[in-house]
DNA sequence: CTCCAAAGTCATCGATCGGTGACTTAGACC
DNA sequence: GGTCTAAGTCACCGATCGATGACTTTGGAG
């Protein structure tokens, strides 16, 4: 016997498997049969304890928020912390990705989308804003901002763009430093 | 008679409903049939013109490198001639994004990632390098430039980001200039 | 009109997928 | 030790997918 019989440890074990699976090989390209395979249970099983495959993962990527917490401090912090945790910050359950950039693998689907936004907006927009205060047009220059990070990360990731990828924090600092002032018009902290 | 028999022209008709798909909905969420459904067509008929569905992407997707002309002119210019080919351009073919975004959506399959990175390096990130001539990291600066670009077109398509979305071309000019002198340490026209 | 190569179709295979319901087994409790 | 509930398994369904090979239709050349 691998393992007791524990309905919230192997249910726990499958989040954790699919929360690798679908951030690594996206929705499509993870099976209900892959997961249980990684737990070593019957595929029957997953849909025992979450309906269906979306709503597994639902239940997984819902997890994800959680964990992500979002850095205070002093604003002029913010755009170093914020690229830390996007960029460099090792996802190991999320295929080593940060889960937003591990979600655009599914972003095929329509509700996949509207997660990955509300996620996006609620979540790093939000506190990016702050950043832009006194400027007309705040929200364009936080969303500017934050497109520079999910940029570099996808290069990085999923592109794998060869000077990028091995840079490491320092080498990305002092212009992290230079486009934060160019956008938000005040000084920086690097 | 709905069309006349004509090899050529129905290739080029699977060639074109093949992209519009890929582009749309990704790799995986293509089917052989859809496309030949498109033209009108049996689905065997696909086979015996580009033997797998492989290499039909793989066809499909390399026209996509002809019609993408890399613009020339004044070095200072080049960066908003790539922010209107990359983020506003209407690629209608591509279900309305630009290719190197369509592909990014079929990104989780190793060869596509490979000819992505070929494509934006030698493409894209050769180009932009003129513009860092005279820094120590040139190929850093010009990649994190190139990060900005995509950053802005997922963004805006994939993500669905509601001030970015909403944006003009003239909207983004100003900051367009102002990243971009941050970037590469000298005045580009806007 | 005939004929023949090429364009296009049809039936079908094997694999894989999400999903269902009946079944079996483990383990805590008395 | 027997029993009963919940954890987990098994066999199977219908749909869809990529792919194959034998078949039929078309239209131009002679």
């Amino acid at each position: 016997m691998t393992h007791k019989r524990d309905r919230q440890a192997t249910r726990t074990r499958l989040l954790e498997s699919s929360r690798l699976r679908f951030a690594r090989d996206g929705y499509d390209g993870t099976s209900v049969r892959d997961v249980a395979g990684d737990v070593g249970v019957d595929p029957a099983l997953v849909f025992r304890y979450f309906g269906s495959k979306s709503s597994l993962f639902t239940e997984a990527m819902a997890g994800s928020t959680a964990p992500v917490v979002l850095p205070d401090g002093p604003v002029d912090e913010l755009p170093a912390k914020l690229m830390h945790q996007l960029v460099f910050e090792d996802w190991a359950e999320y295929a080593g990705e940060h889960p937003l950039i591990a979600m655009l693998r599914s972003a095929g689907h329509e509700d996949m989308k509207d997660r990955l936004r509300q996620q996006v907006c609620e979540g790093y927009l939000g506190v990016l804003s702050e950043l832009a205060e006194g400027n007309d047009d705040k929200d364009l220059r936080t969303e500017l901002f934050g497109a520079w990070l999910l940029g570099i990360g996808i290069l990085r990731t999923a592109v794998g763009t060869p000077t990028l990828s091995k840079a490491t924090e320092e080498d990305l600092r002092p212009h992290l430093a230079a486009v934060a002032e160019a956008l938000f018009g005040r000084p920086i902290a690097d």
